[in-house]
DNA sequence: CCGTTTACTGTAACCGGTTACATTATGTCA
DNA sequence: TGACATAATGTAACCGGTTACAGTAAACGG
């Protein structure tokens, strides 16, 4: 009688109700024909006991955690916020559990990250959370893995989804050229060795080519998606005397933020003397003064794409290699329009 | 020989070291000593057997799955962003992972919640994502809880972490009326039984009294905290020939968002002819049009603070009861000041 | 030199579920 | 009516760790 635990188990209720566990296991999982009888009285018994099965006990006899684990680099910028959400709405949708977990690169010296095959079913990985010798790892493993805003290592050709840049960004600058005749533009570039940074510094340097615009490197500047650096940069970039220009390509929404500010504290004015277009769309970027011209990245269907991606692995369906959604350039005042 | 997972267990790692899987978990656990000659053996074979502990099996065994949930409304606001960030430094920085649900209160029919004791040591809970009723359990089982933007039901006192609202928005209407000469004050609420929401009317109502302005039930109108209801419904106010209103408290920063559209659509001048107050200090909001007057709510820390008091239940640490973090006014153009 | 710690290690019984296999009762069909 | 499928249930062996208990060898104290 000395009970160990205090939690109710299976083999109370099964007690309780005068069956054997397994028949009340098969009645929790509705995986076997159970008489109507025995139903009734495990409803009545579990509903006074207030059973709830031990999510560790099942895992690991199911040898399956019901869970998917979000690793992320950080979550201070609101582009996560979507991205969240979107996971999650799926996942719960599934019947699932999300984990959640930051690995800065910093942190990654031999040491196993926080969520993986040891707790998880499957990895949803943003961008370079893991870098390729881990993904490689995990793919060995056959281990369900999607990447998010980055595309596979070669040697680990996992599935991944992703949004259109170069495009979307050599639109851009087609229109800022074709549309407002700037020809100087600035370039804000992202994190060195970030997918979405590169493709985009790409398609400015296509744009630039096609219009025959020769690049010059005084006009790339650092702006790491973040707005705080990207004004630092920018208003140095400035005061110092700096080469004139008539237009910045942001890289991201959040240095636009930084740009714009920098800007109004240098006395130029948006877009008559210096047109800006961002990119994502964050959720109040319509609502900037003036309101920015951006690229609509589908941050929440990114999310949801790739958590149900991840899925058809694991319910071993056959997922698509790479998922490129589209991007829209949203025109506000910022870069001209609508003056 | 037939193995029936493919995994590497720790018995696997044992054989190969030649000793027991009692050493084996030892080693690993650190909790109790282990020879150098074992230690360097069992270091190699787990590096080349890439050996990774069960997490469910572990969990099963110690009774405690190294995991805090935390149960949200939705993840669509921006406000979630630097809350789960908090949150989930202080998890990880403890070793711990971190489990996200949301929980509407319409799936809430007898329906477990997604996270509980089955599958946390802990859950941090999120305003009205949890009723009163479903608190009191995990409060009668001494499941470690802790509540965030909401206080715990009478029945059940459990800690709970939130801001000032009725301080902050008292003297946010006393800036209305005393700095700025307002007196017609539109008031947004938020959404119905929200803690939030009901001091934050307390506070607008406390300081009218104050300045003997008789409250008027017109001047109150449903913001739900979301700039697209707040948006419609002043819209709908306006036009339909309104009382006359020269101040507007918007309740939270994304009622403030669709506010200032409505007002900027029917041509009001905000501030001139309308003083505008948010709440939250959302972190584009400086970057609005004008740049939003609010009421600094520090989210990020809340989620730090809940995580931690969280813990110290969790290692058996007295808890505080309530923890009422400060706000603080940021003036900025939006209720007339720096202009 | 002997009793007593102390350091290290092993055996096996848990933790709370699932499920392969066996068993019984009932219904079906030739 | 006998052979056989089917429904409903039970027994017990897992899943992969932890840890109580026990044992051995070396160190220590008097």
């Amino acid at each position: 009688m000395t009970r160990r635990s205090t939690s109710v188990t299976i083999r109370d209720v099964a007690r309780n109700a005068g069956v054997s566990v397994a028949t009340v296991s098969r009645y929790i999982n509705r995986n076997a024909p159970v008489s109507d009888a025995v139903a009734a009285r495990l409803d009545a018994v579990m509903g006074d006991l207030k059973y709830a099965p031990h999510a560790a006990a099942r895992s690991l006899a199911m040898r399956r955690t019901q869970t998917i684990g979000l690793l992320l680099l950080n979550m201070h910028r609101d582009f996560f916020a979507p991205l969240i959400s979107g996971v999650e709405a799926i996942v719960s949708q599934k019947g699932y559990n999300l984990l959640v977990a930051t690995s800065r690169p910093s942190m990654r010296k031999n040491v196993q990250p926080p969520i993986g095959a040891h707790n998880t079913d499957g990895l949803l990985v943003f961008a370079d959370s893991l870098d390729d010798e881990q993904i490689y790892r995990l793919y060995q493993k056959k281990f369900p893995v999607v990447l998010i805003h980055r595309t596979a290592p070669k040697n680990a050709p996992v599935p991944s989804v992703t949004v259109e840049n170069k495009a979307a960004t050599r639109k851009s600058i087609d229109h800022l050229i074709e549309v407002h005749g700037r020809r100087r533009i600035l370039f804000m570039r992202g994190p060195a060795h970030q997918e979405d940074s590169y493709w985009r510094e790409v398609g400015y340097l296509a744009s630039l080519e096609d219009h025959g615009i020769p690049f010059e490197d005084t006009l790339m500047l650092s702006g790491e998606f973040e707005s705080e650096i990207a004004y630092a940069n920018l208003k140095k970039f400035i005061e110092t005397g700096a080469t004139p220009f008539d237009a910045v390509f942001t890289g991201d929404d959040d240095a636009a933020i930084g740009v714009l500010e920098a800007l109004k504290d240098t006395g130029k004015r948006v877009p008559e003397d210096v047109a800006v277009i961002g990119f994502d769309d964050l959720r109040l970027t319509s609502f900037l003064n003036p309101p920015l011209t951006t690229v609509r990245a589908p941050t929440d269907e990114v999310g949801r794409t790739a958590a149900a991606q991840l899925f058809r692995i694991i319910d071993k369906q056959v997922p698509e290699s790479t998922i490129l959604l589209p991007t829209e350039i949203i025109l506000r005042r910022s870069c001209g329009c609508q003056s």
